[in-house]
DNA sequence: GCGTCATTTTGTCCTGGACAAACGTAAATT
DNA sequence: AATTTACGTTTGTCCAGGACAAAATGACGC
């Protein structure tokens, strides 16, 4: 009746925790602990919907649910005290953001392009900004959806100075995805942008290209390197599996490069891959490759 | 250990029809019937999963799953009968996504562009291209980096046409994403070409963004239209339950609009809730909104 | 022709049991 | 010092079969 209670689907909707976890956990550890409507259904009042959500964000952040559900009003003291790092650094974007003015967030991110040039703004520029908004998430400064513009804002100026940049020399060829689990595209459109600015011809394949489709990708194309992007929240062990198994199934002659968060904390990559360290190695490892000077 | 098994969360995944559902037609009509793995979990092999598209291309046609559901191979000649002539259309573009050649594909989706103009080719072209090359997938033409790597392309190029618009009118302000649970946003880009080219303002906030989030979303952007997109694979009891409890927390005096393969099977959509039956609608429901004359 | 009611169809929710995959820890290995 | 291996624990997904509301259909009266 009440208009605040859900049903279980639309609580698995809103959360993205599907309707079997979300029984076991009332199962095993006691919440939610929904009300029941006349005919035995679950009903979940907003009061624990709220709290799932905050349950929820620490979940994202890596804690386990053992730890999360048994917690009670100190997840909230948690959430808070997450590291209070740095504070003033990018403060104004933060600001600009929370402004929600669209055209003005769009102006200031060309600006910055304009300002810093494609490439310091792709190695330096986004990065931290990256670094800072993700942070605002996980303090709870920014709300999702916040982020969720930022990030689409940011692909989108990414895109359209991208495709201002004219065709070079168009090698190599270039194939750049990500494995499956790994649902985000922002690295691989900061990779695009430095890659055509030194003249690679690149092939994007979108996120989350199983295994062998990259295989025949790379095939098909005629590929000269295959390149990854991890984000900060990808297991690296997932990582090491992953690429160790794509460098057997791909042919010898082909590059295999891993960029981003996750691919970072591999400190002995397995062999024939390439983990650059940051965007700043892009141009580098490819001037290595084709054996002429950086372009820089 | 076949490859080609699916479990039922793929299942379910890969056709838009709920594990509940799966589970009962097999108990009800015998169908689908597949084997069991070794511990006894459900193991769909390829021709029921193929079988099992072709029948939800029949439902959503208006089809009862009662009459579908107990046919076997008339459904064959049902389907071949109704999708006749989608045979031969686009055979061209099939033959060139398989040429992979990325520059090509390029060129000739930015000369459809151009052919057609931006609204017929959003309306008319793109959808045609996206059904054919979802067909094609779902015959075995296509191998999936293929699709990935056309939606890509397509999402690429309708990025920078859109780009490209003046400023319009800016109003109305209209907010696009996805619940969760979609990630596709070919859909949300579009849409937002159409309403570009009528000059409403267009705020992406990409995909899966929960609800709460959106009627966050909503108020902070002060849009005056909420609009979601379903693929055609997303469960419809959950658009249902999604929209419902959306239109609900959202301000009365803020639209709620859906387009989709998934929404269009709302026979009876919540009352408050616009269903766009193509994306032809949507020119027309913007003016309806704004009380002037199709701009057409 | 159109609204209302009964009937059938259809999808979702329930319980409680089972078990593998994911994860953390610690010892062994390179 | 970083990774692999081994092992116990946690955690999510799957299963069966019963129940019932919501949707669709059809019958009836206006």
């Amino acid at each position: 009746m009440e208009k605040t209670h859900l049903s279980i689907a639309a609580l698995a909707l809103e959360t993205g925790i599907a309707k079997d976890t979300l029984r076991m956990w009332e199962r095993r550890y006691g919440f939610p602990q929904p009300v029941r409507s006349p005919r035995g259904e679950r009903r979940y009042p907003a009061q624990q919907v709220t709290r799932l959500r905050q349950m929820r964000r620490l979940l994202d952040q890596g804690m386990r649910p053992g730890q999360v559900l048994t917690l009670s009003a100190e997840a909230l003291e948690q959430v808070a005290a997450r590291h209070a790092g740095h504070e003033g650094a990018e403060q104004t974007l933060i600001e600009l953001i929370k402004r929600h003015d669209d055209k003005a967030l769009r102006l200031e991110l060309r600006a910055r392009v304009l300002r810093d040039g494609l490439r310091r703004f792709a190695c330096d520029t986004a990065a931290a900004m990256l670094e800072r908004v993700g942070d605002g998430w996980a303090r709870g400064e920014l709300e999702v959806f916040e982020e969720h513009h930022f990030s689409a804002q940011l692909d989108s100026v990414l895109r359209e100075t991208t495709a201002q940049l004219p065709a070079g020399t168009e090698t190599p060829r270039v194939v750049l995805t990500t494995l499956l689990g790994e649902p985000h595209t922002l690295g691989l459109m900061l990779a695009q942008a430095l890659l055509r600015l030194e003249g690679a011809a690149c092939i994007l394949l979108g996120a989350q290209t199983p295994q062998s489709q990259i295989v025949a990708a790379a095939r098909a194309f005629e590929a000269d390197i295959v390149a990854l992007s991890f984000s900060e929240y990808f297991d690296p062990g997932a990582v090491r599996i992953g690429v160790r198994q794509l460098r057997l199934d791909l042919p010898a002659d082909v590059d295999l490069w891993c960029g981003g968060r996750a691919a970072q904390r591999l400190k002995r990559p397995p062999p024939g891959v390439t983990i650059l360290g940051s965007l700043d190695h892009l141009p580098r490892a490819l001037s290595a490759r084709t054996g002429l000077a950086p372009g820089d």
